[in-house]
DNA sequence: CGGCTGACCCTCG
DNA sequence: ACGAGGGCCAGCC
């Protein structure tokens, strides 16, 4: 990625990278990170269409109340549950508490940010 | 250009 | 806590 590359997807992909392990955002905090206020559905949008080959931790990407965007039951409903255990996170039913686990990006990846 | 669709989000009851 | 309703916006017809 270069500074001059400013497509959406980019941006997305980007700051999706940027959540740590053991920790959750929300598609609405990605796009605000990303530089796109307002556009969670942009992300949502792009982590779908997310190739196999390309490695994104979209697991960590959870809906602003916390809650998995999937269907209860369904399978990457279950794959995201899992990952998202395997790391420690706690995940009660489908939601995971936002206080213990929300990101809370540190100094240096909001001042990247300001970069592009 | 118009009309969908969606891994969204906020407010309100 | 939960659902409905409205707003939102990028892609794709």
């Amino acid at each position: 990625m270069t500074n001059t590359d400013t497509s959406i997807q980019t941006k997305i992909y980007h700051t999706v990278s940027c959540v740590p392990k053991g920790t959750v955002s929300s598609y609405g905090q990605i796009a605000d990170l990303a530089g796109l206020p307002g556009r969670a559905r942009a992300v949502g949008y792009w982590l779908k269409r997310t190739p196999q080959n390309l490695v994104l931790p979209w697991h960590r990407v959870l809906r602003a109340d916390g809650k998995i965007a999937f269907p209860p039951g369904s399978e990457t409903f279950i794959e995201q549950r899992n990952r998202l255990i395997d790391e420690g996170v706690a995940v009660k039913y489908n939601r995971v508490e936002l206080d213990k686990f929300g990101w809370k990006p540190d100094l240096s990846v909001l001042l990247h940010q300001l970069y592009y």
